[in-house]
DNA sequence: AGGAGTTTGTGAACGTACGAACAAACTGAG
DNA sequence: CTCAGTTTGTTCGTACGTTCACAAACTCCT
């Protein structure tokens, strides 16, 4: 809305955008305070600087990319994550092969690299995105080194200490909550209340 | 523990190695039926089976993805689909530029070829790799042509008449919440409690 | 057989997310 | 100024997911 000029909008917009209940987007738009005006609606350009200041996108983040195969290629060609404040700054990987490779301008380095990057840079976030085996030591090594936030890929549940933010992202499970929904969908009918 | 070769285990095994609460994987596992052993725990080989029954691994599942993209190759490439059930039947892709390219032993062919791979395979789910703008376009295709589980990537909302089922991953969102946690770890404190 | 030790399945308490609904607050026309 | 129309902020009831805790059921050792 804000790319598109437009100056004011009402919850219900908001709403019909983010594709939630009007009430719900209401209510957690108020826990930043009241920005909105009754009878008018919010503010765009105001609200939407509010909302960036209180999740943090007012400040630039570094993430670093463990595994630059299938998966870290895309994620590191990736812009829609510059645009909101993510800055890549830099790409590991074990395989001595493919150390010095470019990628968008920034060249592979090894995984053995990681306290260097950290030291050079301040690392807000790692992406794991190796093979399931390789990942708990890969998010061993970075939690050592300082990591406190991880995002990870690979289909394995992460050990980590306390203060350690783990989220994963398990596409095969993403896929079989569809396949599950659509078994339902074929399903001979349920059991109770069949006319209903 | 199936390819491990273990016989059996308790739900407390189960739940640490799924990261949650012993309970609620009792109590989940319980909607499916009593399959445990009191005071033994459950087969590792029978349960597993029921699970797979449940969640629909029996069956195989056919996928289409379009917009084969940074993205779209990588899930093109990715094997661990195929293991969970998921075999991909048709890589699409609107750029003429692309036709025929090989990946993975597959050619990509055109994206108005979809209905015609609709009907030689029976497409069960849709992935949209597209850019956002494209998003609802292909959207609506699949939609017209009789897919009714869509897996979404990009970074949009999508319209669908009701019985269409549409999960969608965004991973900016998530660096975006791993960021928010991070700036409330380096927050000043809170301002309740302070000494709590 | 009996008792100690396990582990499941579930009843009940708890907290919390969600949505309907409404008063409060604003705009604009007459 | 008043009144009709609009939209926010919030209250309240409900439903649901989560966890504790315990009886029931099983194994194994003596
Ligand atoms: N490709 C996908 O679309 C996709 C989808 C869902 C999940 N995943 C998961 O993402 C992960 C990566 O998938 P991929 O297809 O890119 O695999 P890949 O094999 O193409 O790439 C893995 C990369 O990690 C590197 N690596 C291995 N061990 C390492 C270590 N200890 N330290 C640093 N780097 C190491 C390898 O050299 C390789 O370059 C896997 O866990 C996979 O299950 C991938
Ligand atoms: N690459 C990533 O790691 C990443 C991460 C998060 C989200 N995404 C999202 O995934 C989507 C794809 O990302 P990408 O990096 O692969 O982009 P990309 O530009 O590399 O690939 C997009 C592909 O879609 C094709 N396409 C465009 N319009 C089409 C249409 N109407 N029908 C069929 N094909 C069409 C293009 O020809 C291109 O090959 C984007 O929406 C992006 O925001 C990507």
């Amino acid at each position: 809305m804000l790319d598109e000029g437009i100056a004011t909008c009402s919850s219900l917009e908001l709403a019909a955008a983010a594709g939630v209940n009007s009430a719900k987007l209401r209510k957690d738009l108020s826990y930043l305070g009241s920005y909105g005006t009754r009878g008018v609606g919010y503010e765009v350009e105001y609200l939407s600087y509010q909302i960036a200041r209180e999740i943090g996108l007012t400040q630039d983040w570094h993430i670093v990319i463990v595994g630059i195969g299938n998966l870290g290629h895309a994620l590191a060609n990736y812009s829609g994550f510059s645009s909101r404040g993510f800055r890549t700054v830099a790409l590991l990987d074990a395989d001595e092969s493919r150390q010095g490779e470019d990628v968008t301008g920034m060249s592979i380095r090894r995984f053995d690299e990681l306290e260097a990057v950290v030291a050079e840079y301040r690392v807000d976030i790692g992406v794991i995105a190796t093979p399931a085996i390789s990942a708990q030591g890969v998010c061993d090594r970075m939690v050592e080194v300082g990591i406190r936030s991880i995002l990870n890929f690979a289909p394995t549940i992460l050990n980590v200490p306390q203060g350690v933010d783990v989220r994963r992202v398990d596409l095969a499970s993403e896929l079989q909550i569809l396949a599950f929904h659509e078994q339902r969908k074929a399903a001979p009918g349920p059991d109770i209340e069949e006319s209903a």
